[in-house]
DNA sequence: CATGAATGAGTGTTCATTCAT
DNA sequence: GATGAATGAACACTCATTCAT
C-alpha cells in the first residue's frame, strides 16, 4: 500500500491537471477523488478542505520549480548560461508538465482569494522558488552581469517574459514547438536585465 | 436617467472592483447588484447572465487599453519613445484604475473557462488591445527598431513584464510608487526585444 | 401575500412539530420547508441557518407561554388560585399544542448544545416565561403563601412536577385525559411550596 | 486485560460524559473510542452500532439509580426518612457522576427518537430504575403516608422535582453547593405527595 | 423598467460503519 | 482482538436565474 505521502502526491498530481484545466472551481471534489479511484470521504483523510489541496499543490510545484532552479545556481557558469538554462529547463518542463505552470499561472497568481486570508499575503506558497530565483538575481547583480537595478524589475523580467509565452502556449497560439523559443527567449530574457553593448 | 448603455458600464464599473478584488466566484450577482443599488431581478435586464457581464467587463478593460495605446501608434516618434509612453501611461493607468488591470491579469487570464467554450479561443475578448499591441510591435521590427524575430517573442516580452510588475504590485510588495519604475522598466522592455548596441 | 413575520412563524409552527417529534437532528431542512410548500433556498431567505429556527422557536414558545402566566399573574387571585389556573392552562396548552411544550422540554432542555455556545448560556431563550414564573413565585413568597426558600426549590417544583406530568403524557403512558389531572396536581405543586397545615 | 464486560463499561463511562456533556449527536464514535485509547474499528467489537452505546449507556444508569434506590427502600424507615435519604443520596451521585444523571434527563429523556423505535415504547431502558420508584411510592400509599391518588401524580413529583433541580444545576445557575439543597428538597417533594398536616 | 421572493440543482464536508490486514 | 483506511449516503447551505407583481 501506497505511503500517506505518496498517496498524497498522486492526489495532488491529479488535481493539478483538473484545476489547471477547468479551474479550481470548476472542479469538484468528487472528481479529484474519482478520478484517482477514491472515494470522497478518503479524500477528506488526505487533505482537510479542498482550499488546503490548492495550498498544498501550489507548494509542490513551487519545489518541483525551486529544485530546477537550484540546480543550474549551483553550477559555476554565467548568469547568461544560467539564464539560458533555466529558460530552457523551464519549457521542456512547461512541455512535459503543463498542468504544473499553468497551475502556477492561472490558478495560483489568477484566484489570490484561495490562497491568501489577508490582504499582505504575498507569495508564501511559492516561497521556495521566490527565493532561488531571487538567488540567481542577486548573483547576477553582484557579479555586475546584470544592471544593479531594482530587484523586482529583474523579477518582472524573468517571471514576466516566462509567464507571458506561458499563457501563449496555453492558449494554442503559439505554431511552434516551445523548444523553438529557448534562445531567442533567453537572449530577450538577457537583454532585458544586463547592460546594453557587454 | 442613464441609458441603457451608462447603466451598463456602471455595472461593469462595479464589477471590475469586485471581481478583481474577490474573484469572479466568490462575487454574487446580488452583490454586483447592491454595490451600485439595483435590484437583482433589474440586474438581468442589463445582462443575460454573470458570465456575460465578465466578457463584457473584459472587452471594455481591452478597449481601454487599446485606446490609450492606439493614441500612442499614432504619434511620429521611435519605439523606443513609444515604448517609454507605453509603459508610463499603463502604470498611470493602474495606479489610477487598478482593478481594471487586475481584472485583466488575474480573472481574465486566470479563468479561462470563464471566456473560452472550446479549447482554441485565444484571446478574442481583449482582441481590440492586442491587435494594437501588434500594430506597435509590427512597426517596431518594420523599421528595424524591433529584432526581426517571432512576434510572440515580443508579446511575451512586452505584455510579460507589464504583467510581472503588475503582480507585484497588486501584492503589495513593492516599496516604491509606480511611477518610479516608469523608466527603467521601459528601459528593460526596450533592451529584451531590441538590438543590443544600438 | 403573507408577510414576512407570518411566513416566519408558519415556519415556526411546522417545524415545531417536526423538531418535537422526530428531534432537532432527524428534521431535515428540506422536511421543514417541504411541509409548508416551501423551496429549500427560500427558507434561508427567513431563517440565516437551521440552529437560527430552533432558537426563534424556543422563543416563540417561551412567548406563548408567557402570556399565559402573564394573564393569570395580573389578577387579584390568591397564589393557590394562581397555581390552579396555571396548571389548568397548562394542560389545556399542552393537550392543544403537545408540539410546543414538548419542544421545550426536549429539544431545548436536552439539547443544550444548540442553544448555547458558551458554558453560562441559562435560560436566555426562555427568559419571557421563566421571567414571569419568576414574578408568580416572588409574589407568593412576599404574600407568606409560599414558604419564603431559595427561588430554586420553588421553581424545581412547579416547572419540575409540570415537566414530570408532560414526559408521562409525551410518552403515551398516562391512562387518563390530561384534564383529570389538574386539580391533583395544582394540589399537589401548591401543597410542595407552600407552608403546611395552612 | 480487561474482560469483555469491563472494557464495555469503560465505554459508557466515557461515552456518558461526552453524550452528556455535547449531545448524542455531537460526539463521534471516533471521539469516543479515541478518549479511551481504542481504535475506531474495535469499538465495534464492544457494540454493533453508536444507538445501541446509548441504550446500554442508559441502562447502566438507571442500574446505578436503582440500586440505591433499593438499599433505600429495603430499609425499615419511614417513607418520609426514605425521601431524604433519596435525596441525599440523589444529590451527592449527582455531584460526583453529573454525567450519569444529565444522560439521563438530557439524551434519553430529551432524545426520545433514539431509544423509541415506536409510538409506545415507554421508558423501557429506564425501567429498572422506575420500577424501584414505583415500589417507594406504592409502599407509602400502603402505609397511608402518601395520599392515595394516581401514581403519576406522586412519580411527577418525585422524579419531576429532582429533574427541576438537575436542570437548574446543569446549567450553572445554582449560587450553593447541591448539598445545601437536601433538606428543603426532601421536604418539598414530601409535602406534595403526603397528606397536609401529619 | 424595477423589485425581491422563490426556485432547486449543486457542492463541500461529515461520519457511522465496514473490512482487509 | 485490534487497527485505521476506505466507503458513500446524507445534509446544510449557496446562488444564478426566473417571474409575478
Amino acid at each position: 500500500m501506497l505511503n500517506k505521502n505518496k498517496k498524497e502526491n498522486l492526489i495532488i498530481s491529479s488535481a493539478l491537471k483538473m484545476f489547471s484545466k477547468n479551474g479550481f472551481y470548476n472542479t469538484k471534489v468528487a472528481d479529484v477523488a474519482k478520478s484517482i479511484g477514491m472515494s470522497v470521504g478518503n479524500f477528506y483523510n488526505y487533505f482537510p478542505s479542498k482550499n488546503s489541496l490548492a495550498k498544498s499543490s501550489i507548494v509542490f510545484v513551487s519545489k518541483k520549480l525551486a529544485m530546477k532552479l537550484k540546480y543550474i545556481n549551483e553550477q559555476e557558469i554565467s548568469s547568461k548560461q544560467k539564464i539560458n538554462l533555466f529558460v530552457k529547463s523551464y519549457l521542456v518542463f512547461l512541455t512535459k508538465h503543463p498542468e504544473m505552470i499553468n497551475y502556477f499561472f492561472k490558478v495560483y497568481l489568477g484566484n489570490r482569494e484561495l490562497f491568501c486570508e489577508n490582504e499582505d499575503c504575498g507569495f508564501e506558497f511559492a516561497k521556495e522558488f521566490v527565493d532561488e530565483l531571487k538567488k540567481m538575481i542577486d548573483n547576477g547583480i553582484e557579479k555586475k552581469e546584470f544592471v544593479n537595478q531594482d530587484f523586482f524589475i529583474c523579477f518582472s523580467c524573468i517571471a514576466g517574459i516566462l509567464g507571458g509565452i506561458t499563457f501563449l502556449n496555453s492558449e494554442n497560439v503559439l505554431d511552434k514547438d516551445l523548444e523553438f523559443y529557448v534562445d531567442s527567449l533567453s537572449i530577450s530574457i538577457y537583454k532585458s536585465i544586463s547592460y546594453p553593448c557587454e
